[in-house]
RNA sequence: GGUCCCAUCGUCUAAUGGUUAGGACAUCAGGUUUUCAUCCUGAAAAUAGGGGUUCAAUUCCCCUUGGGACUACCA
């Protein structure tokens, strides 16, 4: 291998949402060229007209600067080798497609959809594999040349040759033959005058110097067909590397139709950068030590190409969450306020404004170590901000004791926690603690009715905390209409 | 159908010729002064099958089986 500048790219079609295969593989793409201090680039192939949708090219650029993985060449960034979206350099495909025709690897073709339905029904048929068996592979060039000129309409084709091995080495894979005679005549430029996934991705990345390709493992069988373009054109091939598929559970490539694949969904959700990055880092690779937990810096230091796996890996949503739960268990208070806010004031609204900051902050902080994602915390805070909990009394009475038992409980704890001076929860627990000791009390006939009347719920975080919280006047407040609830 | 790729606990994976096949998530059990969560301890759980090569195969080779990707004027 030379001793080049490294150069990779990622090359989204703006056709939607960003995929979280689209992230792993920009994260590979990312950990490799950052660790041998290369350029990464992004390029945005919409080349299919039918399938671009507007403002999803933008998406692709927040959803990149979200997860942390900027390029450093490409749209709103430039770059010596631009433009980076592919609709705004069709003349260089044409330029290089009619180079093709007139070198003779490749050739215009007239054939209309309809015919080439037809001869694919018909070797289906014969159990032959579809492919291009037209008259205009062999035709007249230059009878070719006067029907272009009276506007029929035309594609140009790569005029595969027959039974030639194509062979290269990819760096995951390892080494690969096909057979050329197993594939098509690949239609180049298409009749719209736009080129074809496989002409734009080889053109450009020849033009913009790529050293390395790293893509998902289902290009793996379009890779001869760019091997023969490279090598029509003359050019030096890059080194390809192909990453395994994620899966879905179904065992299939991940797809939205059986799972969360949107980068986006994922933001949404309150998934953080770091642990996105750092589960997806995961999946399909790892340093061969048991660590886990790794910053994008140390993955960068780790990263090793050799390492990347050859089986497709399934998406685990749930060792994600794990994941996700030990980065926002180790974030700062005003950092975890920060993020929790904003799924807060879009379940409450105004009705937020009532509480004092310090209340909310509280309320997060305690919640810190329950929550999975961020919206969680939507959901888990309900009980310190709803004015009246609604529960069954049944609720109330813990599993060893009866209802008088609570009500009694209730009773006394009540008039104790009104002499409480100091309100906080060291204080209420230690005094509480004690208070249950002189009255022969055992702590879950005492605590667990007490943190049901505070919560209103059967699971929910211990009495002293949510007292502390919810300070002296709510806390005696709602063990009031707990008792109301026993009568 | 054809071509190509893949194969260690349920899942992500470690171990590249010699290990009681290790870890993590999930699951289950127990503990951490009430539930949940956190934390701690423990349990159950895998080399798809068959042939080789070798003193020795998870590891190398072949076959079978299973799974997947591709097979467009989509990427």
């Amino acid at each position: 291998m030379t001793n080049k500048k490294i150069r990779t790219r990622i090359a989204p079609s703006p056709t939607g949402f960003v995929h979280i295969g689209n992230l792993r593989t920009a994260l590979y793409n990312y950990l490799f060229t950052k660790q041998q201090g290369g350029d990464f680039v992004l390029r945005i192939e919409d080349t299919d007209q039918s399938r671009k949708i507007e403002g999803a090219m933008e998406k692709i650029f927040e959803v990149l600067e979200w997860s942390g993985l900027s390029w450093n060449e490409g749209p709103l960034k430039g770059g010596e080798y631009g433009p980076y979206i592919q609709s705004q350099r069709l003349d260089l495909y044409k330029k290089y497609a009619r180079q093709l025709v007139d070198s003779g690897h490749a050739y215009y073709c007239f054939c209309t959809p309809k015919d080439l339905e037809q001869m694919r029904e018909e070797q289906t048929k014969n159990h032959q594999a579809p492919h291009y068996a037209g008259p205009c592979r062999e035709a007249d060039i230059a009878r070719a040349a006067e029907k272009i000129k009276t506007g029929s309409p035309f594609v140009i084709r790569l005029k595969v040759p027959k039974n030639e091995l194509v062979t290269f080495d990819d760096i995951v894979y390892g080494k690969i033959s096909f057979n050329s005679k197993e594939i098509d005549d690949q239609v180049l430029l298409k009749s719209d005058g736009f080129p074809t996934y496989h002409l734009a991705v080889v053109v450009d990345d020849h033009l913009m110097k790529m050293t390395h390709i790293m893509r998902g493992e289902d290009w793996l069988p379009s890779t001869p067909k760019h091997i023969l373009l490279y090598e029509a054109f003359g050019w030096e091939k890059p080194v390809y590397c192909h990453l395994p598929n994620i899966l879905g559970e179904d065992k299939k490539k991940l797809s939205k139709r059986t799972a969360a694949v949107s980068v986006e969904d994922f933001k949404k959700a309150g998934y953080l950068p770091a642990a996105l990055i750092n589960y997806l880092a995961l999946l399909g690779w790892n340093p061969g030590t048991e660590e886990e937990l790794f910053l994008i810096d140390e993955l960068i230091k780790k990263f090793d190409l050799k390492k990347i796996h050859k089986a497709g890996a399934i998406f685990d949503l749930k060792k994600l969450d794990n994941i996700n739960g030990q980065y926002i268990r180790n974030l700062q208070t005003n950092k975890l306020v920060e993020l929790c806010l904003p799924y807060l004031k879009d379940e409450y609204g105004d009705k937020l404004n009532v509480y004092s900051e310090e209340y909310i902050n509280k309320v997060i902080k305690l919640e810190q170590e329950r929550l999975k994602k961020l919206s969680d915390i939507a959901e888990n805070a309900r009980l310190f901000f709803s004015s009246d909990l609604k529960y069954d009394s049944q609720v109330l009475v813990w599993k060893k004791s009866n209802q008088a038992g609570a009500k009694k409980v209730l009773d006394l704890i009540f008039s104790f926690l009104k002499n409480i001076n100091e309100w906080n929860k060291e204080n209420l627990e230690a005094k509480t603690m004690a208070f249950i000791g002189e009255q022969n009390l055992t702590n879950g006939e005492t605590l667990w009715p007490l943190r049901v009347a505070l919560s209103g719920q059967q699971n929910s975080p211990g009495p002293f905390e949510i007292a502390d919280v919810l300070g002296q006047e709510q806390s005696l407040h709602r063990i009031a209409e707990a008792l109301k609830k026993l009568e």
